[in-house]
RNA sequence: GGAGACGUGGCCGAGAGGCUGAAGGCGGCGGUUUGCUAAACCGUUAUACGGCCUUAAAGCCGUAUCGAGGGUUCGAAUCCCUCCGUCUCCGCCA
């Protein structure tokens, strides 16, 4: 949600950002509905504050017992209430027209973030991890998890449909223990707090972090007026909605692992084989709160977190920054992190960091008192996937196969596993 | 699901048609006192929007806001209706 005194005060950089997020100009036609909503305000305010007035010279009349005057004022103020109420409802009309149009632009990207039209616009930062020299083909996660019997889609579209998967056994576990293990470390190391959020959301809720109202089609709903959760960083995010937390409580970091639930609308044909792209898949997610100074530095801290997960599961990444493009609704700045996929000879995205200013606080009236005293200021919010454990496990798979169909669990992950060391035939 | 109670500022809590943006307390901020700390005392302290003024800040004026939305009334925190939420008791339930 952008402030349209921003827009007001600057309109050349307002469009400029638009700009390079390959939309059009929209500052003047934004100025022009707030001017016609100010002049609104003030017809309201001057007929109310006129009937306040009157109301006020009613009571004295009537005390002093000037009953002819009082029924004038009456009258007057009568009139004046049909003024009113015209100017009400066109004040509401044009605000809702204007924050309809507030709310569906999306925020301007930072300074730093590279010009790109598309994900060729996409700037690699760094490299971690040697993909691994195979001396056999390696092969995809789905080959592998079907020849153990641990991975069944068939069976899984039976009970709900396409993009949908059923694991079993040790590959069933294998999912619990690598969110387990990037609980602990975020957790135990990173400083997160461990948070076990509602999956279920109403409206607003979604509106906060900006799923609704451009994203419907990508959500799923229950009946009762309920979101399914597409990511944790709804709930996680909007934990401080409607709030004003003390700058001592910040940066606020949270951390949570929940099933995500998306329609992939757009994404037909797409991924259409194996876990890549699911309704339904499991994600441990990380949640800053800070003030706009910490923001910048927040993110870097973040996107290192979640790079710290695939440096300890020895899966080579690399990390790049979206081109204002490429980057999401919400976002000003965002870092995807890559795993390398031998099954598919490519790096797939399994992490998502974005800093999206006071964009989704403004949404949620989320705010901190500074230290200083006076006023409360928006928050700063980032959330960034600390990682998609479904790909996460897809990335174990074809990472550490072995010819005879085996694979190989990660050191980190064997006390999860009850020290087992490989997942094989059963 | 049934019955009842309630929703007021950063927090607690009064207020029951005009004198209420709202008593009192806590907390915050500024000050006095003090060797330092504590305590005490004095003062101050809501938000949003619009306007005036200004380079800006401050300031001033107005409007709205007592869970949300409607209604009654010249006038609503206060009366009526609807919705949302919280709490208590009963029932059911993982």
């Amino acid at each position: 949600m952008h402030d349209i005194k921003l827009i007001r005060d600057d309109p050349e950089a307002f469009d400029r950002g638009l700009t390079r997020r390959g939309l059009p100009p929209m500052a003047a036609a934004l100025i022009r509905r707030d001017e016609a909503r100010r002049d609104w305000t003030q017809k309201l305010q001057e007929a109310q504050a006129r009937r306040n007035a009157a109301s006020k010279e009613i009571g004295d009349a009537m005390k002093s017992g000037d009953r002819a005057r009082a029924e004038a004022l009456k009258a007057e103020v009568a009139a004046l209430k049909e003024i009113i109420a015209d100017s009400e409802a066109r004040e509401r009309q044009v605000s809702e027209e204007l924050n309809a149009d507030l709310a569906a632009i999306p925020n301007i990207p930072q300074d730093d973030v590279p010009d790109g039209a598309d994900e060729h616009g996409n700037v690699e930062v760094r490299r971690h991890g040697e993909p691994r020299n195979f001396n056999f083909a390696p092969k995809q996660h789905f080959e592998i998890g079907e020849a153990l019997g641990l991975m069944d889609f068939e069976t899984a579209a039976k009970l709900s449909g396409a993009r949908f998967v059923v694991l079993k056994g040790q590959l069933a576990r294998l999912e619990r223990a690598l969110a387990s293990f990037m609980l602990d470390l975020h957790t135990g190391t990173h400083g997160y707090t461990e948070v076990n959020p509602p999956l279920l959301v109403r409206d607003e809720t979604m509106f906060g972090t900006a799923q609704l109202p451009k994203f419907r089609d990508d959500q799923f709903s229950v009946s009762g007026g309920l979101w399914l959760i597409p990511t944790a960083e709804v709930p996680l995010t909007n934990l401080v909605r409607e709030a004003i937390t003390d700058e001592q409580q910040l940066p606020m970091r949270v951390t949570a692992w929940t099933p995500c639930f998306r329609a992939e609308a757009g994404a037909a044909g797409k991924d259409t084989r194996g876990m890549i792209r699911q309704h339904q898949f499991s994600k441990v997610e990380l949640v800053s709160v800070t003030t706009p100074e910490q923001s910048a530095e927040e993110h870097e801290r973040m996107t290192a977190c979640a790079e710290e997960v695939l440096k300890r599961l020895g899966l080579p990444f690399r990390t790049i920054v979206l081109c204002t493009g490429d980057m999401g609704f919400a976002s000003r700045k965002t870092y995807d992190i890559e795993v390398w996929l031998p099954g598919q000879n490519d790096y797939r995205e399994i992490s998502s960091c974005s800093v999206c200013g006071d964009f989704q606080a403004r949404r949620m009236n989320a705010r901190f008192r500074p230290k200083d005293g006076k006023g409360a200021r928006f928050v700063h919010t980032l959330n960034g996937s600390g990682v998609a454990v479904g790909r996460a496990l897809i990335a174990v798979l074809e990472n550490y196969q072995n010819e005879d169909g085996s694979v190989t669990i990660p050191e980190v992950l064997r006390p999860y596993m009850g020290g087992l060391e490989q997942i094989g035939r059963t």
